[in-house]
DNA sequence: CTCTTTCGCTACGAGTCGTAGCGTATCTGC
DNA sequence: GCAGATACGCTACGACTCGTAGCGAAAGAG
């Protein structure tokens, strides 16, 4: 596999150049075929020909979109997470068992299971890669836990942010921990997410602030 | 990739038979080239060839001991988990740190990053590498969550098991729990786990005692 | 010394990779 | 309309990896 992942892989809005414009119509079989042959095959046995035949597209119009295995996966999981959302259920734990509940049900899906932990994988060794991760996968993740601790301040149940660093290291520290939690026991210890589970981790997670 | 993973492996006490015994020489050097490899190609760009070549050994030989990658990875990253202990410092929370900080710093060593994540990944589509990798990586770092529960017990900074069921599910939680964080911190968001890291996850984790 | 097993070496078919060349299809600007 | 530009599907290619098979030589066991 070779360093990869320098384009910036296909643009949202393709530019109305002069002519014969890209297939939407492709674009779209081409990540569905992704996401199935994920499913189905895994990472490993994931080949672009595949995928190709699959979408009913040349190979070759794979790679005029996305140039490497890497881009085009990041692309077919990336969307999945776009579904996440926070919701104001009038609690800050309520708030955070509803998200953690959706993350899980996310985590369940085949199609995400293997690619998020490749991608992970991958993007220890590519920079490029992480940082293309972080941007599409973890950030709308993390502005989840702003989210989540904006509406907890409004109702009082957080103090004010002290100051920037510390209130982005809280951020920080607040996500690896429910994000990880979650990751390793599903996809590591392989065991169920529940709902006693959610709220017996969230309430460790609260802890602080009830004592 | 095949759906692989059957044989147990080589096996750590080769049975004395009859003709020429395996050379133990060659072994060390596969896996050895196997963990130097790793850290230089990372998963994707380790070969068998290229580890047999690397370990001056024939790519016939490698496929003697095992069967696949996975088997290969597997043995070579697992020894290194091997490091870990749980030593008496006095408090929970002081053992607790100082397991967090060899488990981080096995982490920080680039054969073991992209190897443990790829290993996981494949985990999830095959359930018998799955057992294998909690047998020989997950299992040992459970132990050392039931030393450190055990030796907080001894000193009284924990109440005695209520019954078997709830404390295993405790030990899981709480290893779930520092295992992802850890593993997330250092391996998705990549960013350093310092001592001071350290120290603010673990009160985080422990404040529900001191409450 | 013989028997058994492992050793390194070479070669093989199958499969994948990413690229190039071709003729055709489709859209834009004149 | 028509010319230019671009994307399309198709085919073929060399390079690489995979896992296996067959060989003669080496090394320990009895």
């Amino acid at each position: 596999m070779a360093p990869t992942t320098r384009q910036p892989a296909a643009p949202a809005v393709p530019p109305r150049g002069k002519g014969r414009p890209r297939s939407a119509t492709a674009d779209r079989a081409i990540l569905d075929a992704t996401r199935d042959a994920l499913a189905e095959l895994g990472w490993g046995g994931l080949t672009m020909g595949h995928v190709a035949t699959r979408a009913g597209v040349a190979k070759t119009t794979l790679y005029r979109r996305w140039p490497s295995k890497n881009d085009l996966v990041i692309e077919a999981v990336a969307s999945l997470f776009d579904a996440l959302e926070m919701t104001d259920r009038g609690s800050l734990q309520a708030d955070i068992e509803a998200v953690v509940a959706q993350f899980a049900a996310l985590l369940a899906r085949p199609e995400t299971q293997a690619a998020l932990l490749a991608l992970f994988a991958e993007g220890t060794r590519d920079p490029e890669l992480r940082r293309r991760i972080r941007e599409r996968i973890v950030e709308p993740q993390k502005h989840l836990v702003r989210q989540g601790r904006a509406l907890a301040q409004q109702r009082g149940e957080l103090g004010p942010d002290l100051d920037d660093d510390s209130a982005c290291e809280e951020v920080d520290i607040i996500f690896d921990t429910i994000a990880g939690t979650v990751e390793h026991r599903m996809l590591v210890s392989g065991e169920p997410v529940t709902t006693d589970w959610i709220h017996r981790f969230t309430t460790l997670l609260l802890s602080p602030l009830a004592g």
